[in-house]
DNA sequence: GTCTATAAAGGGATAGAC
DNA sequence: GTCTATCCCTTTATAGAC
């Protein structure tokens, strides 16, 4: 019945387990969360027997902590580009909060930080490393390019941090929110694009350069 | 070594016990999560036999269930009240904005959040609740007040449930989700009174009445 | 209604063969 | 390195006495 391997491959592929089992693990992990998901579903999901796991991991915490720190280097992957200086202003402050509040709603998204927040309380480090990748990558890069539109007049001098912070809480508005918790069935392209429209429109009127002051 | 009860109360205050193991499972399900919750420790921590638990609430889920639409009635109780002319316009926003935040980032909605969010992917009728009851609650009262104060001419005239959601965005900056995912040991009062105070100019920047148009 | 005691199942982790 | 088989503990849920 089962088959028998030849003596030619004992230790085949050493680098393939690994991504099966950490694929797997993130995928049951982001769908059923840490507690609810065990390590024969694990095994079973990634083709590999359970005592397999326990050589590439100590434990199951181990295993978590691998997937999350994983997670974070694969998000927050959003295009701020400065150049391209043909474009107007307003249409690219449009067309980063789209791209961030597309990243902030993806389906993977919410059911990663479903995952992460549910543990968050007991888990602080792996909290603090997901955010770090994610979210704050995402501040700081915003960041420079608020600075740099300040620096060559085209917002308001001030702080850019700040103002990063204030973009994504614009953009995002309390969709994020409802999408973690699953208040919305779907929510369709129009209400989408209202909130960026509405918090670029905001953002702008808040950092323009006044036309009549600051004439220093 | 045990009370010998007196055969005078058989069914002692049926009431008492309910809100005895609601609240104990409030406790451990805020501190634990759901699945690290035992249904042991829930007896224990309400002093009563697990058998009893089961009179009352079918199982563990419906329990969950309970404490949710418990915790939910409890949350979003923030004064926002349009009396009081006297003050400030903006004294007022910065009045409402620290309630909210405080709100917001306070230990017992943290724990709280974490708690729903963890579990609103399989259980997303009770994130829905949650969020009614606690930040829809809010987002409605705030956006009555805008809609006022949009009529009394303290603020530019435009969509109120959009300027309520841009005001908690902006006062939360991502303190909330920084709690949330543990990041921050301590958050001083100094940093939290610099984002509502910077959240508040951003908003009434954008929403204050224009001194020169709008002449209609 | 409330308890003690226990059934029934599932989970993390490991021993030992290959 | 990888597997099968198993240990041992915890968990949900219930039976039965009072």
């Amino acid at each position: 019945m089962q088959a028998i391997a030849s003596a030619q491959e004992p230790a085949v592929r050493p680098r393939r387990k690994v991504e099966q089992i950490l694929a797997a693990a993130g995928r049951l992990f982001r769908e059923h969360g840490y507690a609810m998901t065990s390590m024969d579903a694990v095994a079973q999901e990634a083709d590999v027997s359970k005592a397999t796991l326990y050589v590439y991991y100590a434990g199951k915490r181990e295993l978590f902590a691998a997937v999350i720190a994983d997670e974070g280097d694969q998000r927050s992957r959003v295009l701020i580009t400065g150049e391209d200086g043909a474009e107007d202003f307003r249409a690219k402050l449009m067309r980063f909060g789209h791209a961030i509040q597309d990243l902030l709603i993806a389906p993977e998204t919410v059911s990663s930080y479903r995952m992460v927040v549910g543990e968050a309380g007991r888990l602080p480090d792996l909290g603090r490393l997901y955010y770090d990748n994610g979210a704050g990558r995402l501040l700081g890069r915003l960041e420079q390019f608020f600075a740099s539109a300040m620096e060559g007049g085209k917002l308001r001098a001030s702080d850019a941090r700040r103002a990063a912070e204030q973009f994504v809480g614009l953009v995002r508005g309390d969709l994020m929110l409802r999408a973690l918790l699953g208040v919305d069935e779907r929510v369709t392209a129009q209400q989408r694009d209202s909130v960026v429209r509405a918090g670029v429109d905001t953002f702008y009127r808040a950092y323009r350069v006044d036309r009549e002051a600051t004439p220093e």
